[in-house]
This record gives structure tokens, C-alpha cells and sequence, in this order.
DNA sequence: TTGTATGCGTTATCAA
DNA sequence: TTGATAACGCATACAA
């Protein structure tokens, strides 16, 4: 039941260690015979190269760290289903770690792929602070941004259009008739969430309309908190007639919302997306999003990260992909 | 910027590498003095142990392989999630994989973990047949069954009470005056599917009522499963009064087709789902469902494989969780 | 084209 | 209590 190591293969077939490596390797400087011969006792006996082995010796694991906010949350979950298949395709594995969007086990996650001398690195960064970024670009594992950037750091990063979204969603509102137009944002230190309100300011602006600060909520990252969030907000008198959610997975929230407290949908409240996950064509009423493919960042995303890993640095990539409004019958 | 190794801290301490290395590593046999210089003397320099050293030499990785049908699927979502935090806490590293149901997916993916040298595999089994877990078992890596188990195969494994909750909630239907309940079934190649078939067989039984075999469907694993079949389902002029669906994934599917065909929920159309994901609380109606905790499945067979990995295999390990049905509005 | 020898960073076995 | 030394399995510079 013992490992069959090189050794093992190259005593089998006769030859030396190194020539067995080499006829394994693809590697020119040998003759075609001794690499078949090879090649069929490595088959025969079935052996599999220790990849920890190959790994010590090259300084390549062939791994990446992927890192997300929510593991449970649809949208992450697209964008890790997209990363996982591109990495099989280019031979990687996947670590997969969440962070809850807590900024220490952001840290914590960062120390671990990088104690497992990943390849790389892929990341939602939480936003709440850039020493994790920092850190990581010190330790000069490549790394790739997504769905998130900073500003203030030049670094590589794929992201959706969201001021784009935002100003899509809104527009799409306003154009509906809706002036009383509640934003139920994310946190606002996240890229996404700041430019989704610069977006859904525009609209206004656009429109020669003046949006309402009291409709204006932040922190949304959960199911849970556009529930609290809409219950909240939708209690008053003066309530709002629209309601444009961070994520889809906050729409859902607010849509729950609406149906404990008896408002129709799209009647008496309108709801828009954003992410377009599995999910919204099965609410009642299906729901109007904002429409990026979530595994297609992921793939993006890998790809990007991939090419770091081969080719090295160059100048960062910022990539921005674009976005279209999904319109269902929640608005 | 090179990496500090063991050598760098023992010269550095001026010691043996390998008295470095029993410092490090708690071991007894060292003076306090030593000790605590060596310990002063990694800190300082910034020394993280390469784990690939480690592991090779030690022939642990630290790191577990996760293999799930659909990365997507809101209830391996919240499986994975459930393992992923459990993994942490006993400082292990998820190598997550998705075979997207599919045979060969899972077989190359069982090869993939098994080449990474994990330590165990968490694995939801296609069931599509037993030689990829068979020659699991033959690579003598521990691993734990999840949410399926083979009947001819002595594995461990945790998994839900399948056959209970199947008879709950076609009971829960039954005593709601439904008596043409479908059942929207997963491939009846999987071991929960048989079950909850069995439950919903059980449950007529119980009652003295006779299934219709034309109400029996099998194959829905995703939501456009569900929709699809339900579409046809309904379409019909004998059409059920309830259908009872083999996962919240597919229950969605039902919900979305039911919607679109015009049927009002429960009045028209029962519907009751399984596994109780994020989700089924948004929908209108909010979803009845049978509950068992997808992540407290995940944490239940991650300790279950920690314990194998660490003291080794025993008798084999057979858990089957408590289901309850949650009922809410769509019934 | 092939083989020898060395090192990657650890841990473990011995002897000192 | 410590240190020299040998593995772990592989890849490669260099010699043959």
C-alpha cells in the first residue's frame, strides 16, 4: 500500500532517477524509447507524483487562495463556482476560505494562504481597512481584487460596472414613475456600494430629480439585514415607492419584507436587484435586477490571476465588466 | 525578501537546526532557556515554518478535500460553509471541488484531492456508481460520506433522516386534505432520493391512501429541474393539488413555474420543500420545508473526519440527523 | 542522451 | 539537553 515514488519507477524501468523525471516532464533531452518505456511503468505501477515533493523542490504548489465575504451568499457562491471550474481547467486547486466580512479573519485568512504558499490569491477584500491588502502586496504573492477595489491602491482588480448598475436601476425607477426611491446600500467603505449610490445619484441628478436622504440606508450585506433594514424602512408613513437593494441577496430580504406587511409588489413597492443570481426568477414577482455574471468575474478573475502567476508583473489590470438591467415584474 | 527558514533562526540563535526545531515545536526535550531564545529569535526574523517541508516530511498536509455536486446549490452552500468554519478552528485548510454531478467530474476529482495529498475527503457522492468511492476506500485517505451513503458500501457518512422527512411532509400534506401529491424527486441513483421516496410511500400507507404513480417524478436537481418538470407536471388537466419537492433548490424551480402558469400558492398548488436553505423564508409563500441543518451537517462530518484522521479508522461511523418539518405558508 | 549528486525545509533517529 | 545526519520525493546543474 506504499507510494510508488519516481525511484520506484525508475528502478522498475532501469534507468535513472533524473530520466524518469525527464520522460514524466515532457523534457526534451531524451529518447523517445526510454521515455515510452518509462512513461508505461509509471502507468503500470501507477504512480502519482508527490506534489508536495515537486511543490518544495519548485516553489509552486499549484494552489490559489480564493477568499470570500459569504460563502452562502449567491452571488459569492457563482463567483467561486466560475473560479473553481477556470482553475481546474489551468490545473489549479482552489483553498477556499470566508471571512463573514470580519476584517481580523480577513487577516487571518491572508496569513493561512499565504503560510500555504499559494500561487496566488483571490479576494473580496472586506474594505474595512487596506493593512491586509498591504500586507499581501508585501509579500509578493500574486493577487487579484474582485468585485472590490481601492482606490488608493494600485493593484490588480476585476470588477462589475456598478455606477453604471446603480445609475440603471435607478433610472430604470424613474423612469417608472418612482420619485420616492430608497437605496438600501451596502457598507459604504466597499467600492461596489459607494459607486452604486454615485450611480443612483446621477440618475437623479440626470433627471433634474432630488433624492431624499432619508431613503438612503446603509450596511445591507444579508438576507437578514434588508429584512430589518426594509421593515424599518417601510413602516413610516411616508414610505418609499421604490426600493433599489445592494445585492440581490438583500432584495430578497426586502421582498420578504413587503409580503409580511402586506405591500404588492410592484403596486405599492417596486424592488430592484443587483447580480442577477439564480434566485430572482423564482420570487413572486420575479425580480428585476441589475444582470454582471458573477461566474464570469470569477473567470475573469482567474484568468487574470493566472497570467500573474506565469508571466509576472507588469502593469495592474483593471478590469470592469460591463453590466445591463435585467427587468422582470418587481418593478 | 527571501524566506526565513529553520537555518536562518538557528545560526541567528546560535544553535542546532534542530534544536530550533524542538523549540518550535513544544517538544520536551530542550532547556527553557534555549527555548525561549529560539522562540525570541523566530519572532523576530519573521519565521513562518514552510508547510510544505512540513508536510512532506511528516506525510500531513493540513489540508482536507471537499467534493460537492454544485458549488451554486444554496444547500451545499451552506454545507460547505458549515465545513469551512469547522476546518478552521481545527486549523485545516478546504480544497473545495464541485462535479456538477457528473461521474467522471467526481472521479477526476477524487483523483485531484487524492493527488494533493489531503489529509481526508468530504465528498457528496454522485452515486452514479461505487468505483470512484471504492477506490477512495482503496487509497486508505479517510473520508466521510455527506447527505448520501451507499447501502452495499461500510463507509462512514452523515447524513440526514431522509426517509423521515419524506414521510413528514407528504403526512403534513396529506393532513392538509391533499390526496394528488407529487413528488419531484432527485435521481433516484442517490440514497436521499430513495429515502424520502420511501418516506412519501410510507406516509400514503399510514393513511390508507394509494399514490398515483403518474405523480411520481425523478431527476430534479436544480432549479430549472424543477421548473421544467413542474411546467409538465401542471400542465395537465388531472394536475396535483401538492407536490412535494426533493430540495428547496428544486422547490424554487416549483414556485417559479407555478407563478408564471398562474396557480396561487397553497390554494391552487401545495408545495413543500427540503432542506430549509436561506431562501425558502423570501419566497411568496415562504416556503414550507422539512429542516435539517445543511451546516451542522458540514460541521457534524468535518469532526467526524477529524477524528478518523487523527486517531485512525474504527468501526465505521453511520449519522443520520434529525429533520423536522418547518411549515410556513405554502401549505 | 543519460546518470550522479545536491538541495528544497522539515522532522526524526541516533549518538554525544 | 544537544547536535550531526539522514531521510521525505522530486528537479536540476553538471558531468559523463
Amino acid at each position: 500500500m506504499k507510494r510508488v515514488t519516481l525511484k520506484d519507477v525508475a528502478l522498475e524501468a532501469g534507468v535513472s532517477i533524473n530520466t524518469a523525471s525527464r520522460a514524466l516532464n515532457n523534457k526534451p533531452e531524451i529518447s523517445p524509447e526510454t521515455k515510452e518505456k518509462v512513461l508505461k511503468v509509471a502507468q503500470s505501477l501507477g504512480y502519482r507524483p508527490n506534489r508536495l515533493a515537486r511543490a518544495l523542490r519548485s516553489n509552486k504548489t499549484g494552489t490559489i487562495g480564493v477568499i470570500v465575504g459569504d460563502i452562502a451568499n449567491p452571488y459569492f457562491s457563482m463567483l467561486v463556482r466560475g473560479i473553481e471550474r477556470t482553475a481546474r481547467q489551468f490545473d489549479y486547486s482552489v483553498i477556499l476560505q470566508g471571512t463573514d466580512e470580519d476584517y481580523d479573519r480577513e487577516e487571518e485568512a491572508i496569513e493561512i494562504a499565504l503560510a500555504e504558499q499559494v500561487d496566488g490569491i483571490l479576494i473580496t477584500p472586506t474594505q474595512k481597512g487596506t493593512d491586509t491588502i498591504e500586507e499581501l502586496v508585501a509579500s509578493g504573492t500574486p493577487f487579484v481584487l474582485m468585485s472590490r477595489y481601492f482606490k488608493e491602491l494600485d493593484t490588480d482588480y476585476v470588477v462589475m460596472d456598478d455606477r453604471r448598475g446603480g445609475f440603471l436601476a435607478t433610472e430604470h425607477l424613474i423612469q417608472r414613475g418612482h420619485r420616492r426611491i430608497a437605496i438600501l446600500n451596502g457598507p459604504l467603505h466597499i467600492s461596489s456600494a459607494i459607486e452604486r449610490y454615485e450611480g443612483y445619484l446621477q440618475a437623479f441628478k440626470r433627471y433634474g430629480l432630488d433624492p431624499d436622504k432619508a431613503l438612503v440606508a446603509e450596511g445591507c450585506l444579508t438576507v437578514e439585514d434588508g429584512y430589518r433594514a426594509a421593515l424599518c424602512l417601510l413602516d413610516g408613513p411616508e414610505r418609499p415607492t421604490a426600493v433599489f437593494a445592494f445585492s440581490d441577496f438583500v432584495a430578497f430580504g426586502v421582498l420578504r419584507a413587503a409580503n409580511e406587511l402586506d405591500l404588492r409588489v410592484p403596486d405599492d413597492l417596486a424592488v430592484v436587484g443587483f447580480d442577477d443570481t439564480l434566485f430572482g426568477v423564482c420570487m413572486r414577482p420575479p425580480l428585476t435586477t441589475v444582470g454582471g455574471s458573477p461566474e464570469g468575474l470569477g473567470e475573469q478573475a482567474a484568468r487574470l490571476l493566472f497570467d500573474r502567476v506565469d508571466r509576472g508583473q507588469t502593469d495592474p489590470v483593471k478590469l470592469r465588466l460591463p453590466v445591463r438591467l435585467v427587468q422582470r415584474k418587481s418593478t
